[in-house]
DNA sequence: TCCGTTCAAAACCAAAAGGTTGCGCACGCG
DNA sequence: CGCGTGCGCAACCTTTTGGTTTTGAACGGA
């Protein structure tokens, strides 16, 4: 075992999770809101929840029927002790919070309905702007 | 696309490529010295590199007949944005780097050499130097 | 000039990952 | 009480990943 940070990094390494994780920064959600935004059924985003949720990077809690996902920094803290043996991690200007968030999200958004619309696509026209 | 940072992720997912990343934290190495303490083949750390040098987390230039490897330190740095649009990533004591270093370099090891002794299971015979 | 060293690419294979559908189990509202 | 809602689990399919062995190309030294 290598410990939790091999999940940790297998667990971001995926967009749609990044992009859970940046809808959870935001506020606590239930599964059915976290999902609803995301071109996937709702069991796969609960595998996501899933997969994050064994890496320590989100915690739930039933609360009546509705499962509420938080987000967990503690396990993010292990991926910048990572970082920090690699020496530069010296700190960005703050700017690249915002600029990122949505970028993040919005490029999450974008790719999976790219996807989405390449499967019905067809024979559609082949060349988006 | 979601950009680098997917490939980027990805490649951090491995503990032999991160590993990798270790040795070469330490000094440039030619391909052969990289996969000399590794337990697998060379093709197969060669594979890995390419997974590294994709995500540009290293570089490769040939000088006569041997590859040397870089660590290239600026793809890291995009992890670093990243981590910090999720806030608190306070840097840690500094001495956690040299004990993570160890840690992460000799866990890597001992887990391949477990993996590859449960193969060979009751065959002894094999003397390293 | 020929040979050994150094490495990547190709052709496979087993296993894991990401997705789906369908089922079942709690809950709380009428 | 019963039914719809909210969610996880299991079975299944397809693609990716990590590993192997084999082949072969580029380069230096003798």
């Amino acid at each position: 075992m290598s410990g939790r940070i091999d999940q940790i990094f297998a667990a971001l390494a995926d967009p749609t999770r990044r992009a859970i994780l940046a809808m959870l920064l935001e506020d606590d959600m239930a599964v059915t809101d976290v999902a609803e935004p995301l071109p996937i059924s709702l069991a796969g985003v609960s595998k996501h929840l899933g997969v994050l949720a064994a890496a320590g990077l989100i915690s739930r809690e039933r609360r009546g029927r509705v499962i509420w996902c938080k987000l967990e920094p503690d396990a993010l803290r292990e991926v910048s002790v990572w970082l920090q043996a690699f020496g530069q991690v010296e700190p960005v200007e703050l700017d690249a919070f915002e600029r990122f968030l949505a970028a993040e999200l919005e490029a999450a958004r974008e790719a999976l309905a790219e996807a989405e619309a390449e499967v019905q696509a067809g024979d559609a026209t082949d060349a988006p702007p």
